[in-house]
DNA sequence: AATGTATTCAACCGCCGCACA
DNA sequence: GTGTGCGGCGGTTGAATACAT
């Protein structure tokens, strides 16, 4: 024998929630908490499923819902992160809190996709329409891969030419403009009309603005990019991480996974540090967190 | 003002992995 | 070991709204 069914579902209502049922749901659980969703609509009064009660609570009542437009950074972000996960849309919330991951799909297929579009990359894979015919992975980086690192797992990590290519390029780049004449809402639709180079030059560019300096892209804690080429030919140099990730290795420049978990812990476990403080190889301004490791493999190398 | 079309997003559906009996 | 329910997730739908004609 199983449990007992979650509800029959007749006689329950369905639809959009009315004020009341909102306010009986929501007092309910700021009263006595979640233990189970199936018995929460029967104590709470209402006539719905406990399924339901529980997506109304977590996409629209949770107090701790951050409400309103994403940001050109937030979509940046998404963009970003699901170069890297694909449609784990949970896994994506994740990394923004307050946000649902229902909120963040409609986001990707109402706003994103278009955005995608404009650049003519596909959604599905980031490549270039015209190279993936919508969906067959090519050996060429996603857009936003390109730019900042970061691969999906399958395919291979970038080398440190990307961020040294940045380090070194000694004029700042060309400022890009709107054609004339042409109204404009968003930026990225007249970036659209550039080629690929010129739009990962300015994407390049928009990462470092929103670090807050001159096109010196900061890799983590008061790390900057500079310092990490000019300390990559000088080993011995600290980084900036607080980790303790145990020994005297602690001040050399990068680590392979496989060592920093073997120093951490000795038991394969992530180090004491916070996820922000470690950065992939390739990986330029980009948060990892540590569900990130299981796309990490033990030759990979880590900033610290 | 009326009608048609496009967009948004809350809510539902169905599947899956895990836990329970 | 097996069947079933629960919670969580991603895909999809459709009502409400905005915009265009």
């Amino acid at each position: 024998m199983g449990r007992q069914p979650c509800c029959d579902k007749v006689g329950l209502k369905r639809g959009p929630w009315t004020i009341d049922e909102d306010h009986k749901l929501m007092s309910f659980i700021l009263n006595n908490g979640i233990h189970c969703w199936r018995t929460v609509p029967k104590l709470a009064g209402l006539l719905r499923c406990g399924k339901s009660c529980r997506l109304r609570w977590i996409n629209y009542l949770r107090p701790d819902l951050k409400r309103g437009h994403f940001t050109e950074a937030e979509e940046d972000q998404i963009i970003q992160l699901h170069s890297h996960l694909g449609n784990r849309w949970s896994k994506i919330a994740s990394h923004f809190p307050g946000r649902t991951d229902n909120e963040i799909k409609n986001h990707w297929n109402t706003r994103i996709k278009k955005r995608l579009k404009l650049l003519e990359r596909s959604p599905l894979n980031h490549m270039p329409t015209d190279d993936c015919k919508d969906s067959k992975p090519t050996s060429e980086q996603p857009l936003l891969a390109l730019v900042e690192g970061i691969t999906s797992p399958d395919e291979e990590k970038l080398p440190m030419a990307v961020e040294s290519e940045a380090a070194s390029r000694q004029d700042p780049p060309e400022v890009l403009e709107p054609r004339k004449g042409v109204e404009y809402e968003y930026e990225y639709e007249y970036e659209a009309e550039l080629s690929l180079d010129e739009v990962a030059t300015d994407l390049f560019d928009n990462y470092a603005a929103l670090c807050g300096n001159n096109g010196t892209l900061l890799l983590g804690e008061g790390l900057l990019l500079d310092d990490v080429i000019s300390n990559h030919a000088n080993p011995s140099v600290s980084q900036g991480c607080s980790a303790s990730a145990g020994d005297s290795n602690n001040n050399s420049f990068c680590k392979s996974i496989q060592s920093i978990m073997d120093d951490s812990h000795g038991n394969g476990n992530p180090p004491d540090c916070s996820p922000q403080e470690w950065h992939v190889e390739g990986c330029v301004n980009s948060v990892l967190s540590w569900d990130d490791f299981d796309y990490l493999e033990p030759g990979d190398l880590c900033f610290f």
